[in-house]
DNA sequence: GATAAAAGTTTACGCGCGTAAAGAAACTTA
DNA sequence: TAAGTTTCTTTACGCGCGTAAACTTTTATC
């Protein structure tokens, strides 16, 4: 490996031959100095592998290339999905990112946030727990950091909102569900966590009205983010109290529908659009397994690409603009009907 | 709210009383200072949320309290779910967890490491993809690292192993199938990423042999971390070929079961243990969504808190102790039988 | 080849904190 | 109350790097 002892920028610009101001200026833009230079010190890079401190370098530049990514739920592939994707994006924009989960739990998502303060990020891309984060504390941080709202909007937090054409999505399946044999039944949680959920049922209350049909809504008790669960308890009750007034229903979110799938597969229920079926289930949200139940699922996804590029390039514009506080735009992605063998 | 004018450490100790060099004893340990000068800085803390600079205390202590967590897929659950308790782990002992995917990339992988070299860690918890791993990399890794690898135990790396026992839970599985019914057929990726695959295949191979039964190994092809359409594709061609010389399959795992029933499950075949049906299958890892697959999939379960509460003492204990380089010790943790209605 | 612009060097300071040393003050024990 | 021990204060230095200022050298422009 050649010289490893190199232990400091100091000894690294001595022995590239190059000055420590303008070996520091090479690490905060290669493109900074001169190509000769940069040759000098790049041929330098492959002889000793050496790193400047990350400590020393972001505590003392007043914006560092660290972007925070806060998701509420990491376990659930969902997000880990559109974290994996924000991730990339964020390398790629030359950034660091530093993906934390809330894990469910509104502290952990303000130890969070005070974790990412003290990091001093350029930037954050925030998907907040919603109904249950503190909203005041978390209005705190954006007023410091620059901060975009991912995912699940609230209101007054981040510069802007990047997510998911809830009403939109939600018009799309009711209009197939109905011309490919009957309007829904909409199944969702009592209290959900996520805010989009309360725009998933009003979509439907207004669409079924304008469409001129009678809305029915269940929903199931439960709390926390075991989604699949909920769903399979509900679904069970559901069926074994004979609730639904029609026989086709549509999820909140896939979580739940694949709980309710399997609620109905133990009741012997036969879940498909085809001939012989008993029931029609869809669900929302296109999840990275909904392609692999029994039957698969009739969903719609998200725009995961765009809403991941969306969110990066907004947290990017409002770093590099240094812009703030001017009006907090809102930008949807429409979803797309993904249909399947159950619906 | 009260005096948010605190910048640094300085200022902090003048606001509370107390001189900076105690102040930062404190913050280091705070059972290091008399109870009676804890309680003004505590008394001071309430007043002004003061926190000491994340950058400049790792760039002075020899010894940060991080501790780094890399995993091979976040975006598997099973990964996420390992992830997460580990993570809660690491906070309650104190320390800081930083958690890094690979995202199923060698190249990510040792970017990672790199990351968290230039971050000084005072210990690494490694769960490396495995075969596509750089082994030699890792290996100069962990000689400057005091590192632990645990999930995918690959020979050379950290300093001890902690996992699961794949040869007692492959043979629980198989007693298991076998007295309920037929010894299994087994159904595994000719190229798996991770290593565990190997040791389950000489796990049935040696218990058929030992129980006294022909086995089969059937092997699909397919690169990558796509668990679920490879066992997907790979239950078609096994279905349509009837390639099949009984009709019980135990999956490598949990994943390629998922898509194995899909595929089941769209040919028509009757999956479960039940009179009436036509095939058995059973998984490996209790994965979290094998509880709600139809029919609910029979697996054996991973210690996880076992797994991930080993895995955080061995690390710390490295850390405290200090000691490094002698023998590489590896502890495994039985799986557990879960009977579920698929087998 | 003269001139301006760009990029480099030298020098110097500061970031916020860890930590060591020496002495002062506070506790403990008898 | 005296001695011994623990804890605190004061003072001082250094970590590795960002960055500003003044100056020198290299490139681009004509």
């Amino acid at each position: 490996m050649g010289h490893s002892k190199i232990r400091n920028m100091e000894e690294f610009a001595e022995f590239s031959g190059v000055s420590r101001p303008t070996v520091s200026k090479y690490f905060d833009d290669p493109n900074s100095v001169r190509t000769s230079t940069r040759a000098r010190i790049e041929s330098a890079l492959e002889q000793c592998d050496y790193r400047p401190n990350i400590f020393a370098i972001n505590q003392n530049r007043k914006l560092t290339r660290n972007i925070g990514i806060v998701v509420p739920y990491l376990a659930d592939p969902f997000f880990a999905e559109i974290a994996r994707r924000i991730e990339n994006l964020v390398i790629a924009g030359g950034y660091r990112p530093i993906l934390l989960s809330s894990h469910g739990d509104p502290a952990l998502e303000l130890e969070n946030l005070s974790s990412l303060r003290s990091i001093k990020p350029a930037g954050v891309l925030l998907a907040p727990l919603g109904r249950t984060s503190d909203q005041a504390e978390i209005e705190k941080f954006c007023a410091d950091v620059p901060t975009i709202n991912f995912d699940a909007n609230v209101e007054g937090v981040g510069e802007a909102f990047i997510g998911h054409n809830n009403d939109q999505a939600t018009t799309v399946m009711i209009e197939y569900l109905t011309r490919s044999g009957e309007p829904p039944v909409f199944f969702e949680m009592l209290t959900p966590p996520n805010p989009n959920a309360g725009k998933r049922r009003n979509a439907y209350l207004e669409t079924m009205s304008r469409l001129g049909h009678d809305p029915q809504v269940i929903q199931i008790e439960g709390e926390g983010w075991e989604l699949e669960e909920i769903g399979y308890r509900g679904g069970l009750q559901v069926i074994e109290e004979k609730q639904l007034s029609r026989s086709t229903v549509f999820c909140s979110n896939d979580r739940l529908a694949i709980g309710f799938l399997a609620a109905a597969f133990e009741h012997g229920v036969k879940v498909g659009i085809g001939p012989g079926c008993d029931m029609r289930v869809a669900g929302h949200d296109n999840h990275p397994f909904s392609r692999f139940t029994c039957p698969t699922l009739t969903t719609i996804s998200h725009n995961y690409s765009a809403i991941a590029q969306g969110s990066v390039e907004a947290v990017m514009q409002l770093i590099e603009s240094g812009e703030r506080g001017s009006d907090r735009k809102t930008t949807l992605f429409d979803g797309e009907l993904i249909m399947r063998a159950s619906a």
